[in-house]
DNA sequence: AGCACGCCGACT
DNA sequence: GTCGGCGTGCTC
């Protein structure tokens, strides 16, 4: 046999995931044939005394005065598993975060892939009947497996629809299998049951809003703007529907806690074709397997949380995110992506309509769609033409409270009952009360590790810190004076449930519902149940804010959001106006017309003045005013260095050298956009949390290419800095929170 | 990030 | 006399 060349002359560049922005360079194996596609290929390489599991990222001539290369111990990946479009986008990803590539890699691939194991068996499962089955379903008795056998009778169904349709379920098919009346067999997704069930017939503007994304062709991104209850979701199981008609993949992006099973059981009773799931609540294996199955062009339909938005698309039509407004599509740690806009990233690469729907659009989209950078789509109108509930202020200045709630407040919750009604009591604090107070000294339960008060859980009797985690028993005396007369300062949604209890909880049920009460995916939707559509109050934080419809909810009242109208973060007022309208959306949904009751101190305040009187889109409009006379984004590009250790110095330090070498190299300033601005550095808004004291030095500028420019130049100093050793630093482009 | 190598305190 | 603290250096 003829030697080859080129595969022993090749040098593969390997991206690892290593915080180090550079790549490795191997000799391929003499077995790895030149012609044998490498880039996007997972290999098993010798580093340093230990093995890591990279990607090819490119190949090339051997550079001659480079140092002895060692060699690639395995290659993983007969055909690249990391192609194309994917391929691309991360790699513009690493440049816009300023990040390794292989660690952009390795945040894109599943866990198990990332582990270097093979890519798992994709094909869909699905059982039916023998004829045996067939035959014995007549004669079989109301119960489980006749249930089942019903389902299976005419044709297979896939098993995650069976999930969906019959709970323990494989248990019952295992005992059919082994009787010989079902059978397990993989098949074709063509060849699965559900036939797609004709949804309600859209009305004029959803029509309109389906017309438009199915007109975009090539890269279209478009915000489709729609009040709660409008019908989101029916433009995009039509759009869905139709890019699956063209013979396209779809993939749907969705909050944290917007993926339930019931959400997911609609897509799949619609479109009649498996709809694959992402999100935290899977294995290893079925995140790899879903993921591979996109790859494999198999999966047509994925919808999940932020994540699956690395999804591979080899035949992608379309893109769709859903409550794009939503703070659960950025990462916090490690890199740190924005799903939203990676995905518009992809749909531009892959040139495919994207849809960004929300009820309260971020202010990035809307300004946008204001500089007609997107399609602006608006729904209007309420399913069954509904009315948008009345938004009543409370004045509770000079009033007593009662643990937190005004006369007025509870005498509009009584009357709510008494007609029969639902009420929703939304608080945005978790615990029974957000400090614990010694009311003779002054002093307060601190966290021991983080610059934050404890929160007050158990109905006084432990102490939480909601940063770190910590707990701890609430102490019996006051540790500094030892006095007796430690109070639970302030009210916390379990305080709130213990009222609302004692007052109405011998007629209706009171529910609360918050991370504490409610840990499981489902869970929420359990409540919901319990509660139905009797008479009763639910009482809770944000995750109220989403889920299904509360058939008689007539009253949301908002309490406690105070604090929110004067936080230093130049975002909070976007969040809060966001809240703020997606729980009062919750109102009025059903048959009767709702209410909603705003409890404050400040009911002159202008944020609430002007969402009130001309709803989110003044407040949004008011806020971008002023968004551009402070230069805020979306006017101005942000980027945050973060750096953390154990003692306060280490981080200020690297900041100051980070920030002198940030000085150097950015662009000179000129008349329009001043190049870049750097504040700082600064302890953080927490200056210590979980131990670890924390600075941050903020850069901004009018131009994103200054901004890019300043960091592409310095930051291979900065990691290079001694002051870089001593202390855990990061880099977050386009930061969302600032704390 | 790991992991090794390298110099200074409390233990069999 | 050793075991082990984490400072700093390197990884194709």
């Amino acid at each position: 046999m003829p030697a080859v060349p080129a595969a022993t002359e090749a040098v593969l560049r390997v991206a690892l995931p290593l915080p180090l922005p550079r790549l490795f360079d191997y000799r391929a194996p003499p077995a790895w044939r030149a012609d044998q596609a490498a880039v996007g290929c997972r290999v098993r390489v010798p580093f340093g005394p230990r093995e890591l599991i990279g990607v090819v990222a490119a190949t090339g001539p051997a550079d001659t005065d480079a140092p002895e290369l060692r060699e690639v111990l395995e290659r993983l990946d007969p055909d690249p598993l990391l192609r194309g479009e994917l391929f691309e986008s991360l790699h513009w990803l690493a440049r816009y975060c300023h990040a390794p590539l292989g660690e952009v890699f390795a945040t894109a691939l599943p866990a198990a892939l990332r582990r270097g194991e093979p890519r798992p068996e994709t094909r869909t499962w699905a059982w039916r009947l023998t004829e045996a089955g067939e035959t014995a379903r007549g004669a079989m008795r109301a119960g489980r497996p006749k249930r089942l056998a019903d389902l299976l009778h005419a044709a297979a169904r896939d098993e995650e629809a069976l999930d969906d349709l019959l709970e323990g379920w494989r248990g019952v098919a295992r005992t059919l299998a082994g009787r010989g009346l079902a059978e397990r067999v993989a098949v074709p997704a063509s060849q699965l049951a559900p036939a797609p069930q004709a949804g309600p017939e859209p009305n004029p503007e959803q029509a309109q809003a389906i017309a438009a994304i199915a007109a975009g062709s090539g890269f279209a991104p478009l915000l489709l703007d729609g009040v709660t209850g409008s019908g989101k979701t029916e433009v995009y199981l039509h759009a869905i529907a139709d890019c699956l008609a063209r013979g396209r993949q779809a993939l749907v992006l969705v909050p944290e806690i917007g993926l339930t099973p019931q959400t997911l059981a609609r897509f799949r009773a619609r479109l009649g074709v498996p709809v694959h799931a992402l999100h935290s609540g899977l294995n290893d294996g079925e995140r790899a397997r879903v993921w591979t199955a996109a790859l494999r062009g198999e999966a047509r339909v994925v919808v999940g949380t932020r994540s699956a938005v690395f999804t591979p698309l080899p035949e992608a039509g379309l893109i769709v995110v859903d409550e794009e407004h939503d703070g659960s599509y950025k990462q916090q740690d490690g890199i740190r992506y924005h799903a939203r806009d990676f995905a518009l990233v992809r749909a531009r690469a892959l040139q495919v309509p994207v849809v960004l729907g929300s009820a309260t659009p971020s202010l990035e989209s809307l300004h946008n769609a204001g500089g007609g950078r997107y399609a602006h789509l608006r729904l209007a109108r309420r399913a069954g033409n509904a009315r948008p509930p009345p938004v009543r202020v409370l004045d509770v200045r000079k009033r007593p409270l009662d643990n937190g709630l005004s006369r007025e407040l509870l005498e509009a919750i009584d009357a709510a009952l008494a007609s029969g009604g639902q009420v929703l009591v939304f608080r945005n604090r978790r615990g029974y009360a957000p400090v614990l107070l010694c009311h003779d000294c002054g002093w307060s339960a601190q966290c021991r590790r983080c610059d934050a008060a404890m929160t007050v859980h158990g109905g006084g009797r432990r102490l939480q810190c909601h940063h770190c985690g910590h707990r701890q028993a609430a102490p019996p005396a006051c540790p500094d004076c030892a006095g007796l007369a430690l109070q639970p300062q302030g009210v916390g949604t379990e305080r709130l449930e213990e009222l609302l209890a004692q007052r109405f909880g011998e007629r209706v049920p009171v529910l609360r519902i918050d991370r504490g009460s409610t840990r499981r995916r489902d869970a929420l939707q359990k409540h919901f149940e319990t509660l139905g559509d009797r008479p009763g109050v639910l009482v809770g934080t944000q995750m109220l804010a989403k889920g299904h419809d509360l058939a008689g909810l007539t009253l949301v009242a908002v309490v406690g959001i105070d604090e929110g109208l004067f936080s230093a973060d130049f975002r909070a007022a976007e969040k809060l106006a966001q809240l703020l309208i997606q729980v009062a959306g919750r109102a009025g949904r059903a048959e009767r017309p709702g209410e909603v009751l705003l409890q404050t101190h400040h009911p002159d305040h202008p944020l609430l003045q002007t969402l009130i009187q001309g709803g989110y889109h003044a407040f949004a409009a008011a806020e971008l005013a002023q968004r551009e006379e402070a230069g805020f984004p979306p006017f101005a590009h942000m980027a945050l260095l973060r750096a953390e250790a154990r003692h306060a110095d280490p981080p200020m330090a690297f900041l100051q050298r980070a920030r002198a070498l940030l000085a150097e190299a950015a662009p000179p300033s000129s008349a329009v956009g001043q190049g870049l601005v750097l504040h700082g550095p600064l302890p953080a808004p927490m200056a210590r949390r979980a131990g670890m004291y924390r600075a941050q030095l903020p850069l901004s500028a009018l131009q994103r290419r200054d901004l890019h420019l300043a960091l592409d130049r310095a930051l291979p100093m900065i990691h290079a800095l001694p002051e870089a050793r001593r202390t855990r630093w990061s880099l977050d482009i386009d930061p969302v929170d600032l704390y």
